[in-house]
DNA sequence: AATATAATTTAGATGTGTCTAAAAATATAT
DNA sequence: ATATATTTTTAGACACATCTAAATTATATT
């Protein structure tokens, strides 16, 4: 019931600017890290601005219903909140795969273009995209791709730096989907897919020996911290 | 060598915004069936804002070196003015193609669709779009493709509108490609690539008797204004 | 040529989204 | 508990893109 009301008031939303879907996908995604209110300082770290614009701009979605705002306590996105940045997390992801699916960009190139994409308004195109591309599960980054009610699934997985000596899984996702850390990793032949056996935890700086392909190589803390297994 | 100063001055530029792009590919419109300097109230019509309006975005243009520009006489866009512009043309054709051909959607809905997507920023993107679509030379509506380096090759075409009685040819254009109009064509069996023979031609309201699949139809000298034969 | 009409530009205002600098509230340390 | 540091908000400004109303210039009519 309540579900036919939000789809209902979806239906008969005004349009987000672009200014204003950045803004509701960043809280959504420093929500799914954090159980307490999104802080001013971290959306602004994230969006690359400053704090007192981004205290106008909550101001401004509080007034129209996306997040609830209590002054110096942080933001929560409400239900219709969620509802709005998984859809456009949901655009992001779909053109992500069909960049790298259809037309061969690889897997550190497309974010960025992504980022522009994800603002184009037209609920049809999503759905012929969704239908195109055989409707993906995850994005090429491993990272699961919601569904038309704004439901997204959780796998359990584990940052490689929490395993132990001996301890082996799939490598299904980064943590980190910069352009750098994807090269990084191109370099190394780390791909989702493949199995990763940690050899040897160093203690003394916290680097990682592991097994992937029959070949033994070592990685640094900082990129153990970014890679999840299962 | 006037190419290459401009191909280099392309790569340094700075971004434009929507509203300026937008304004520019209207402008490049406008030039194709005029040969005097495009009026301040032409472009509002076109965009659908006031003449004020029109103005303070045409000095911003001018000063930007997209324009050529001196009050009261109108505009016309410089040769960079032109690069810019087609390239945007190019861009909106080349998603309404794969709109079509890889989406499935029909030519009456892709037009609003290419209005956002054409404004995506990434030529490496646009590449890519051309060569999975196996590099077209036409969009749907038989409107040729601007090549990378801004080329349109102006095919011999002429409204149906001016045949005479038993002239006839082959239908490859839409003057307005508007969603009610090609509705209508769609309603009417006209299509791209099919043979069109003038019958008569009704000198009271300058309606045409046409033949098309060995049907007879009439059709309005509105529609007759809005249809490219060659 | 003078006048009326139409097109264009200017002046001044608004809404959006951003910024800097200063004030207020909260969190941390002594 | 008080002082200090940090975070957050407010106040005031600015660039962009738009608008209305008024002034200016160009064009058409008599
Ligand atoms: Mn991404
Ligand atoms: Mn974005
Ligand atoms: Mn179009
Ligand atoms: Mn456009």
């Amino acid at each position: 019931m309540l579900n036919k009301i939000l789809y209902i008031c979806v239906l008969f939303l005004p349009m987000f600017s672009q200014a204003e879907e950045n803004y509701i996908k960043t809280i959504f995604h420093l929500e799914l890290s954090s159980n307490t209110g999104i802080s001013t300082n971290a959306i602004a770290k994230k969006i690359d601005t400053k704090a007192s614009s981004v205290t106008d701009m909550i101001k401004k979605l509080s007034e129209k219903g996306l997040v609830s705002y209590k002054k110096y306590q942080g933001v929560t996105l409400t239900k219709l909140g969620k509802k709005i940045a998984s859809n456009i997390v949901r655009k992001h992801r779909l053109w992500e795969v069909f960049l790298v699916e259809k037309l061969n960009f690889s897997w550190d190139e497309v974010h960025e273009i992504a980022e522009q994409l994800e603002h184009i308004k037209s609920p049809k195109l999503i759905k012929k995209l969704d239908e195109h591309l055989g409707f993906p599960t995850h994005d090429p980054h491993g990272d699961p791709i919601p569904d038309e009610n704004g439901n997204l699934q959780t796998i359990e997985k584990r940052l490689l730096s929490n395993l132990k000596e001996n301890d082996f899984g799939i490598c299904v996702g980064v943590q980190d989907s910069s352009t750098e850390f994807l090269q990084y990793l191109d370099k190394k032949g780390i791909e989702l897919g493949k199995k990763i056996t940690v050899l040897e935890k160093e203690d003394f700086d916290e680097s990682l020996s592991i097994l992937i392909d029959n070949e033994k190589i070592t990685i640094s803390k900082k990129i153990a911290n970014n890679l999840y297994i299962k």
